[in-house]
DNA sequence: TTGTATGATTGTCT
DNA sequence: AGACAATCATACAA
């Protein structure tokens, strides 16, 4: 790649063309400078390389106002015209011969990603009012109502100041940009006064520009990425956004669960009951199922007081069930189905005999 | 403030 | 893919 910065060499060079000039060099600016239009004798050529250092490092010595003249001689020079389209064949034939080939590049698929990102997110764009987060948390816990809005506010807030941040960084890259494409363009023209500069070429310096300064621009919206993720992490992370399912949803699973203790792996299905019932997730009810499982094996005396509780509730319930059964039908055993209906007396027992069935038992 | 409860996540195993 | 086990991070009660 080419480096913008190199276009500051020419000018340097073109003051060294001119002491190239005239007889002696910088050491007799006063032979021509002073009369444009005389003929100056034919410049021998440099003894050695040493010479011709020697010629440009004066140079650097030289005042604006004497480089000024200077470059004013050489245009006025008689020869310039000759010494110009000799110039231009040269380059002809070979820079612009090799050039023009490595030419555009296709566009940044990761410059689109961010672009898309930052589209997405609100950060560029129009501003988005009353959008606030793209939620993508959980369920809301047990159907409860969601009063994240506090959270919300805090997480638009430090959204809207990522943005802005953004917004005048962007700018500032955006002026930068322009100011020195100005300054390289400027550069440019005057230059082709002195050497053959084809207004396609300023186009090709104006794009490497550009360029430079679109990588600055991608590394601005990639660090801007990362702090939108880095503030969605932090304010939507579903962990920082627990909430205990409601009583609803904790009886219904634990019903469940109770209810089934020698086999507490509900199907699909009945997963979807459960989440319907609860006003949670089908993922939610897995999760309870998968802690309630290990945290009851853990420990089981903890939880004999609860699993009494439901295990006479589901008693009573089947014995409702029953005795409307028995009004309507034959009389029939109750209880006669699971075997899971139990007093609390017969609690670890049952359960210890019900859990070898569990799937994590089998170690 | 602290300890416990609890929902979610992650890594591993089958 | 689903289950387990460990762990994280928050909610909540004392």
């Amino acid at each position: 790649m080419e480096d913008p910065s190199r276009l500051m060499a020419p000018h340097g060079a073109g003051v060294a063309l001119q002491g190239g000039l005239p007889p002696g060099g910088p050491a007799a600016p006063t032979a021509t400078s002073g009369d444009p239009s005389s003929v100056p004798p034919p410049a021998p050529p440099p003894h050695d390389t040493g010479d011709v250092l020697q010629q440009i490092m004066a140079i650097t010595d030289q005042s604006l106002d004497e480089a000024q003249a200077r470059k004013h001689a050489l245009n006025c020079h008689r020869m310039k015209p000759a010494l110009f389209s000799v110039l231009c064949e040269i380059k002809e034939k070979t820079v612009l011969s090799i050039r023009g080939i490595q030419e555009e590049d296709p566009p940044d698929a990761q410059l689109m990603r961010l672009d898309n990102m930052l589209l997405a997110e609100g950060v560029s764009g129009p501003e988005k009012r009353g959008r606030g987060a793209p939620m993508a948390v959980a369920a809301t816990p047990g159907g409860c109502p969601n009063d994240n809005s506090i959270e919300h506010s805090d997480y638009r807030a430090k959204l809207s100041q990522i943005r802005q941040i953004y917004h005048s960084e962007l700018e500032k890259y955006e002026q930068a940009c322009s100011e020195f494409t100005t300054h390289v363009m400027n550069l440019l023209r005057e230059q082709s006064r002195t050497r053959p500069i084809s207004p396609k070429e300023i186009e090709r310096m104006v794009n490497i520009i550009h360029g430079k300064f679109s990588t600055i621009q991608m590394q601005l919206k990639q660090s801007t990425c990362e702090a939108v993720m880095i503030l969605r992490s932090r304010f939507l992370d579903a962990r920082r956004k627990r909430r205990n399912f409601s009583k609803q949803a904790t009886e219904v699973l634990n019903e469940y669960f109770y209810s089934h203790l020698s086999n507490p792996y509900p199907s699909e299905e009945a997963k979807e009951e459960l989440a319907k019932k609860g006003g949670i997730t089908v993922s939610q009810v897995s999760n309870w199922f998968g802690n309630k499982r290990i945290r009851y094996k853990k420990n089981m005396g903890k939880f004999q007081e609860e699993a009494n509780i439901y295990a006479a509730k589901t008693a009573v319930d089947a014995t409702n069930v029953v005795a409307q059964g028995n009004r309507a039908n034959s009389p029939s055993t109750p209880n006669s189905g699971k075997g899971e209906s139990f007093g609390s007396l017969q609690f670890l027992l049952v359960t210890m005999s019900a859990m070898n069935g569990w799937k994590c038992s089998q170690d």
